[in-house]
RNA sequence: GCGCCCGUAGCUCAAUAGGAUAGAGCAUCAGCCUUCUAAGCUGAGGGUUAGUGGUUCGAGUCCACUCGGGCGUACCA
């Protein structure tokens, strides 16, 4: 619809030059009553011709060559708006389309031939899921989704960290319970993981090995058996929610490989570094930020910015031309210092996307739940799944715009279920199927050929709105906005529903009732497509 | 103090690069099932978009300040 007017636009530009100055721009008004695409040029151009805007639009309308069979009226409305109104026809043939296609419908090839890589969850492995991962985990996927839907290659990736302080905390943590468990009277400090999968960890270690580990280290089988424990449950969480990282980016694989020396050679190279009271500090003041940072610190030991430079660089290295990254807000300062020493080497750090999501507030009889792994008074994400099932998860987690905080009602969401929108939509899919097992058994068939029939107000909205899916598709990926499906789902749905209940298939005459068949089969697909890019079920029967 | 995010109906949230009368769901109230799934539909009430100024044809959206909330502000990650 808007490509058709684009073309007109295009046209009209020769005529009237001053409407390459100006972003053409077409958006559906909110009230069927202007219309089914309006632009405001008229307004923008008024500055430019100096003339009084409703003038400009006749001027516009005037000279646009219009084809009567597929618009079917054009009006000045307001302070200078041109809207456009299409004949339904136009509409219907989306029909063809959709099921030709089928659950290809809503795909495009805008990206195609592009790499990108998402990268999220990224928890380092020192305890399990919680449901404020849950949010990362399930955008994550979604917008890797919706990246795939628009033409993208897309690589689903886990950065994690099995070095380092917290993991040396996390081994001893087991090492202590693990002596408990053979009588010794210990001391458990407060600052340890005080989480019940340690002990867990502790007495699968006990059963294996007896007592023999009694003067084993922390660091060696009692970390790499949390982690590897840990990590086999972060991946079956996240396989409960149907999330599969394709690699797993281990941070000590940039040290083994020798990445973070080349690193640091590379920024003294280009004088970008310098020594100061002992440690390595990175000239971001160079490059336009408020202080230098400490790279490598008076110990030897690097600060995360080296290595998540250094990882960066790999991703570039591996040929993405787009790159992800999602994180809580609670990264939000450190990204900006890891893209500076980027842009410094001369990365085309436009590549990058980081997207930051707001926290979850966790509420429970009315009350917020605070949340650490370390203190283990956390929800984890497999409790959620259990407690509200897969689909509620995606769908609840998908819905909300990520810049947005979030309230999540543990005992609402418990108790209202049945209410959650996501069964809306999943009724609307059940009822089609329904429908559709229903009228076969009368001989009745899709028949796309009489189109034209399906011209009341009901059908009509409904046509319009599936001739948005593809666009919406297209807009949600661009934006890494995946709530904007659920919102065009639900309007769907609605619509849907709308139409079930004042057009009847079976009662009506053959050819209607045929056309409606296919209308609804149209539905049927959108939905269901809608639903498997958010990563929801889209059940027959409900 | 400074940086990022947020403040919209009783509650949870939308509002498509500034557009026309700010919309949904839940909750409340009143209706609709002898024919395709009532987990549905129709209607009603509910708003000074936190506040004050500014920018312009036009502001929930942009700017400034104030108030309130979240997350940061390390030689932790």
């Amino acid at each position: 619809m808007k490509e058709y007017l684009q073309n007109l636009f295009n046209q009209l530009a020769l005529k009237i030059p001053e409407l390459n100055e100006i972003t053409l721009q077409f958006d559906i008004p909110k009230s069927e009553e202007h219309g089914d695409l309006s632009t405001n040029a008229a307004m923008l151009l008024s500055k430019k011709l100096k003339k009084n805007p409703r003038e400009i639009a006749k001027l516009i309308i005037d000279s646009l060559e219009i084809d009567s069979s597929v618009i079917s009226k054009i009006e000045i409305a307001g302070p200078g708006f041109i809207n456009f109104f299409f004949r339904p026809v136009f509409f219907s043939k989306i029909i063809n389309e959709i099921v030709s296609e089928n659950e290809n419908f809503g795909r495009s090839d805008k990206f195609k031939g592009k790499k990108a890589n998402v990268e999220f969850v990224s928890a380092n492995p020192t305890g399990p899921l919680t449901v404020g991962h849950g949010r990362n985990a399930v955008v994550g996927d979604t917008i890797a989704n919706l990246l795939e839907w628009i033409g993208y290659d897309v690589d689903r990736e886990y950065y994690f960290n099995n070095a380092g302080r917290q993991m040396r905390v996390l081994g001893d943590s087991v090492r202590l319970r693990y002596l408990e468990l053979l009588g010794e009277m210990i001391e458990f400090p407060e600052d340890y993981y005080q989480g019940e999968y340690i002990k867990d960890i502790a007495k699968m270690l006990l059963n294996e090995y007896g007592d023999k580990l009694r003067n084993e280290d922390a660091e060696g089988i009692f970390k790499q058996t949390a982690e590897r424990e840990i990590f086999k449950d972060i991946k079956k969480s996240l396989n409960n929610l149907n999330i599969i990282h394709k690699i797993f980016f281990n941070e000590n694989s940039l040290y083994e490989e020798g990445k973070i020396e080349q690193l640091l050679k590379k920024f003294k190279e280009k004088n970008l570094s310098y020594e100061k009271d002992g440690a390595v500090w990175l000239k971001l003041t160079e490059l336009g930020k408020e202080q230098d940072k400490v790279i490598v610190k008076s110990t030897g030991e690097p600060t995360y910015r080296l290595p998540d430079i250094a990882y960066h660089i790999t991703k570039f290295e591996r040929g993405y031309d787009l790159m992800v990254d999602l994180f809580g807000s609670d990264h939000n300062a450190t990204y900006p210092d890891v893209l500076a020493g980027l842009q410094s080497l001369g990365y085309d750090v436009n590549k990058i996307k980081v997207l930051i999501h707001q926290f979850v507030t966790i509420m429970k009889d009315g009350e917020v739940v605070k949340m650490s792994t370390r203190k283990a008074n956390y929800i984890t994400l497999d409790e959620l799944v259990d407690e509200v099932g897969k689909d509620v998860v995606r769908y609840f987690f998908n819905m909300r715009n990520i810049s947005s905080h979030m309230n999540f009602d543990l005992t609402l969401a418990k108790k209202q279920s049945d209410e959650n929108p996501v069964f809306y939509l999943q009724y609307a899919h059940a009822r089609i199927c329904s429908i559709i097992r229903t009228v076969t058994k009368e001989n009745l068939q899709p028949d796309y050929s009489n189109l034209h029939l399906l011209d009341s107000p009901e059908e009509v909205q409904l046509l319009k709105k599936l001739n948005l899916f593809k666009e919406e598709v297209l807009y949600a990926a661009e934006n890494f906005e995946t709530h904007r499906i659920c919102f065009y789902l639900e309007e769907l749905a609605a619509l849907f529903h709308k139409f079930y209940t004042f057009r009847r298939i079976l009662g009506s005459e053959r050819e209607i009732a045929e056309a409606r068949l296919a209308l609804v089969n149209a539905v049927k697909i959108v939905i269901k497509n809608g639903l498997s890019i958010l990563g929801v079920s889209a059940p027959e029967q409900m």
